[in-house]
Parts: structure tokens; sequence; C-alpha cells
DNA sequence: CGCTTACCGGTAAGCGCTTACCGGAGGGTC
DNA sequence: GACCCTCCGGTAAGCGCTTACCGGTAAGCG
């Protein structure tokens, strides 16, 4: 710890109030725009005020009114270095963050960003200290088990993303099984694919196994064949996907006509993994992907996948932990809705006039 | 304002000291390892906090010993809406974040983050609230005036990045003379190209001002023939970087055998702007960045560049205000190396084996 | 056995702010 | 002219914590 003590010349409100020739409280009332002071001590107070660069500290507004006006935000690092190749699930991250800034920005607040890497220990203690320094929480995917949040959530409030609420904690989650949904009958349906696989994300994450399921039971209603099994466990990364299709050629499988992936990354290692063996996409194979990271219209061929609104996720995170901070009530689960965008992974022709009136891509209200 | 007052059941250290019998000093003693309590005391406090799971309150002890343990970063996004190709730009920024938060876990700190759109007009003010949040601030590239940073700094210690030390501010930078005059130096003498361009970053950057001064007085050096004029004015995006050559092809000028680019999206729009003209580098033109962000490998071709060390520059940003912050002294300007990155743009052949022990590319520091 | 010394731990002050409460001054009313 | 009301603004309490200071107890020593 380190021991300073006081900054020599800490500027306080007392500074400020000597100065204009009023009282502390006027200052603060002038600062915070309550009561209804004169003109003539408002403006003394503003010209003191500017004259000193006075801030009103944080910790002390805090401690007296019960609100610090801070939100704090954490989340999964790959490692103190960058995998090539993780950068794209940086910037899904990150992207959602920016959503959570621009919510707290409207009402003042600011985000305390902690993240933990991925063989950490003091996880829990970690988001402790941080709770401490914040008026409430936002926990990406997989943070914490539900026992964690359960005992974090009576410290302060907790939102998660992409989990599932629990009686102490909000969530906010995509359309995980319309998103499914509409690409399983775009690809049985409309392209008329009779044999489906879908690689899955890592097992402990609640969007994973809400996109399984919804996989299992829409591909079942469409009648078409679908693969599963030990070998289509993926982990969300690239290189995940690209050893699901090494484990499956290596052991002499068939590959069904289309396969779904749980995520962009995902798709973008199956595409590789294919493309070395020679198997086109999406002559032979079609591929989707789930997100739509930036780079997915990128690839080759560009993906088709399924918009998750990030941005605004993030920000919806923030406005329910909000109401919850301020008003003791919030929606305990809100679910936002996905597009589906059709690209030319799925063995649609390119920029098809669906419905699109996006140059890149029809896009389609899943 | 939010009218919050109290969380109804606020666990303070007083309802801790109660459960566990003893004074709230000697909780406060056990929580941070002060002084010498018995073993049973510090058993009887565990076990309180640990059952009522409590977290000392973060406004209360920052107030109480005059520490926030809070580093506030301030930097510029794009808007509320990503463009393509800014994905890089924020990556850079990230990057440079994710290396002060690990300086920061190292001592406990959080980081307290606020974007500030490019066209937000209440820079100072935002800025300001978040001083009164933090301990010290870390501002990322052209967020402030030099006087803005001067009176900022009068309220918190102030590090700044890529930009210039101020009798009250830090700053921590790379070492831009060092990283040109390699390029130069390679361009010039290892390949012996006698016409040399700069496409400069935006004017109000001292990075790039350093850039453009080292380029101009070590081509000089070397005797090349150099070009500039109002021409060469880049901003920093690929877009700025595509409408240089437009602007000189469309003018009717040579093209210099070589073009050094402020930064690696600079590039990126080079390379297009060439491309889209049938010019072929480096075969005709030689083409080089400076960062060395992710994708510059993966560039066609793929980008000789200067490496910044940008999760270091992170770090370092941070020791020196914590030492700011903790003793009130401090390095007051930085200058990180960089490392030279041979890949093809320049004109070497794939993977030359000069100093290599990386894969991709020869290294060679700076 | 009485005194000194050391060691713990409790009491209370104070960090900088907000705001409830109250008192003084000025204007209106009968 | 006395009274009442209103409007401002000052005084002081209190937010939850750390820690200086001090008093009590037990151990050490002659």
């Amino acid at each position: 710890m380190a021991e300073t003590k006081k900054a020599k010349g800490t500027l306080t409100i007392y500074d400020v109030a000597k100065s204009a020739g009023v009282s502390i409280a006027s200052v603060s009332r002038v600062l915070n725009g309550q009561g209804t002071p004169r003109a003539e001590t408002r403006e003394a107070v503003m010209r003191a005020v500017r004259e000193l660069s006075f801030v009103p500290d944080g910790a002390a507004r805090a401690l007296s009114n019960g609100l610090k006006e801070v939100v704090g935000v954490v989340f999964r690092r790959g490692g103190e270095q960058l995998f090539e190749g993780e950068d794209e699930s940086f910037l899904f991250i990150d992207v959602i963050n920016r959503g959570i800034e621009v919510g707290a920005q409207r009402r003042g607040f600011d985000l305390l960003i902690s993240s933990v890497g991925f063989n950490d220990d003091n996880v829990a203690a970690r988001i402790g200290a941080l709770a401490g320094k914040a008026d409430g929480l936002i926990l990406h995917d997989r943070m914490l088990s539900a026992v964690g949040i359960a005992r974090m959530a009576d410290i302060v409030p907790i939102v998660t993303l992409a989990g599932a609420a629990t009686p102490a904690s909000l969530n906010v989650r995509c359309d995980n099984e319309s998103g499914i949904k509409a690409l399983v009958r775009h690809l049985a349906v409309d392209h008329g694919y009779t044999s489906l696989g879908y690689v899955t994300g890592r097992s402990d994450s609640p969007d994973n196994r809400t996109r399984a399921r919804a996989f299992e039971s829409e591909a079942a209603a469409t009648g078409a064949d679908i693969e599963t099994g030990p070998m289509w466990q993926g982990n969300y990364s690239a290189a995940g996907g690209a050893a699901v299709v090494d484990a499956l050629l290596g052991a002499g499988k068939t590959l069904p006509r289309a396969i779904l992936c749980a995520n962009d990354q995902t798709a973008l290692g199956v595409i590789h993994g294919l493309a070395r063996r020679g198997i086109r996409v999406p002559q032979d194979v079609a591929i989707t992907g789930f997100d739509d990271v930036p780079v997915a219209r990128h690839l080759h061929p560009p993906l088709t996948t399924i918009r998750q609104p990030m941005q605004e996720l993030g920000a919806t995170a923030f406005d329910i932990l909000y109401s919850k901070i301020s008003s003791g009530t919030g929606e305990s689960d809100v679910v936002l809705p996905v597009e589906l965008v059709i690209r030319e992974s799925c063995g649609c022709p390119r920029q098809p006039a669906l419905a699109g009136t996006s140059p890149d891509a029809a896009r389609v209200v899943a």
C-alpha cells in the first residue's frame, strides 16, 4: 500500500467557500443544483470554483450520498500475450463494453474495469474488491458460479451478460433460440439441406447450451438428419473449430451438408480446416456462424451468421443495472432480438436481394 | 441524480465488529494487516467477515486514507457506430489499456475508463469528473491541450501517452526517431532506394510531428530524394492513406520508389490505393507502416513496419503514474524502444533470415 | 510481591462532502 | 406597527472507514 496520506495542497470545499465568502453548504448547493441560491451567491461560488480549478472529491461525495456513480465490469482476458485469433473475441467484449459506457455516460456513471486471466485463482476476491468500489457490477460470460453470483449479489446489484437470471441477479442476453432457428430454417428449408451438424462452444457457457438445444429441436422439427456427439465439441475459438474438422475427417466420418458453428470464430476455424482438406464452402459444405463480428464479412466466403446487437446489449445491461441501483426494481431477464445476416457461406449467391437494404448482406430479423 | 439514499441493509464495519465481538479498530486492523492482533482476534474477525460477506466500502476507505486505488483512463472513440476500418485503432487503444491494467493490478488499482467522442464538446468537464474519482489520470493521444493538461494536473497527477511531457505532467512514448531512422536506413541503404515519401498522420499529433521530422532529417542524411508537401497529409486512417495516393496520382506526380506511412492503417490505405491503380507493392513502390498492429502480418504483401511495445507502453504509464501518486516523484518522459519488423512490403524476400528467430518476420531492435 | 515494560485493543477524531434543520431578514397583510 | 410567511444560507451531523492515542492487562524482573 502506498503511504500517501495527503497530497499537500488538497483543495476542499472549505477553500472554495472561503474564497467565495460563503458557507460550504452554499458551495455544495450551487455545485449540485439543489435549493435556490441567489444569483449573486451562485456567481461567487462559480467564480471561486473556476479560479481554484476545484473538483469535488468523488470518494467523499460517494460516502456522503451513498452513490459512487461507478459501475464495475469484469471479463476474462486471454493472457499477458495476445494470441493471434483472439483479437476477435477481444473486440466482441470491447464492443459490449463500449455499449455499457454509452449507457453509463447518460447517467454520469463511469466504468471501472477489471479483467481476469483465465488462470487467475482469486477471481471472487478480485470481484469483491471491485464491488466495494462500485454501485453495481456487470459480469461478462462465465465469470462466477451461481453461488458466487448469489454471494456477490448481496453486496451489490449484479447483471450478468449471456448468462441466466438468478433470484439475486439480473441478466441480459440475445435471443439465441430465434437465431439458431432462423439459421436452421434457412439451411434446411430455404436451401433444402437434409443433414446438419453443430460445432459447440464451451460447455460451461449458457449461451452455448441454449444454442445447442435450439439446434437439436429445430433441426428435428425440420426433419433433417443431425450429427452430434463429443467429436462436435468446440470451444468458441478458431483452433477449436479446426480441431473438430480434423477429428471428424480423421475418424473417416462423412460431413453433413451444412454445419452451424457456435460462434463466428469457430466458423472461421472450420472453414480453414475444410479448406486445408480441399473441401469447398459452400459447394460441398455450407457453414454458418453466430455473432457477426466485423471480420465475418471479409472471410472467404463471406460468412452467413446471426448478428447480435452487441452495443445495445451493453447499454441495456447498464440500464437495468441502473434501475436496480436507483429504484431497486428492474427487469430480471432481458432478451434482445438478433438478425439473420445472409452472405455466401450458406450457399446463397452474392448479395441476394431478399430483404436487403444493406449493401453487404441481406438481413432478416430473426 | 438517483434518489438512492441508503440500500436498506448496508453492511458496515460495525456489524462485523459486533458479530465478532471486537471493536471496529480491530476489524480494520485485521482486514488491512496492520498491527499485531492476537490469533484469536484475527480468527473471530475473519469468521465474521466471511459469514456476513463483508466488503469494505471503497469510498469510505478512499476518503479515510486519501487513496482511491483507481486510475482514470481517457481516450477517443469514433462514434456510436463502429466504422469499418476503425477496428484497428480500437485494438491499438485497447491493447494499451490492457497494459495499463496489468500494471494497475500489481498495485491493487482498477481502471476507471471514459471514452470521449470526437465531437463531444465538454471534454474537459468529463475529464474533470473522472479526475475526482481517481488518484491519477492517463490520457491517450490528443485528449487535451497543453493548458488543459496544466489545469488538470493540479487536480491529479497526469500521464500522457504519445504526447510530450510538460512541467506538470508525465509522458510515455515510443522512440519514434529510431523507428523512422531504422526504416529509412533499411529502405535507402539496404534496398538502395533513392527516392522516398512520407504520408503523415494527424497534424496535431506529437508522434506524427516527430516522425515527420525524423524522416526528413534521416532521409536527407542518406542522400535520398524526398517528396513532401501538403499532398502528403494523411490522418492516421486507411481512408486518408488511400486519399493521398489518389491525390498524388490524380495530379500526375511520379511516386517515389518507397513510401513510409505514419501508421499501419495509413499503409493499409496506401496499399489499397495503389492496388486499385495496378501499382505493385513492393515491385513498383515499397511501403512501410508504423505500430505493427495485429493485422499487419496478414496484409498483401505482409507489412514491414515498426513494432511499438503497446502493452508495455500502458504498463509503464501506470508505473510512473503510480510512483508519482505514491512518492510524488517519477520519470517525466519515458521513451520505449521500438523494433524494426521486416516483412515483404519493403521488397525483402519472404521471411528473410536476417536476425529472425520469429517465424513470421525478422525483428531488429531499432 | 510490587514495579516496569510490552502488547493489544478500544475510543474517538477526522477524511470531504451532502443535507436536515434552524434562524435571520425582508416583504406582505390586516 | 405587529405578525406571519417566505426565502436564503449557515451550522452541524453523519456517511464508513483508518489510525493516533491511551488505558488495561499480563508478563518479566529484582
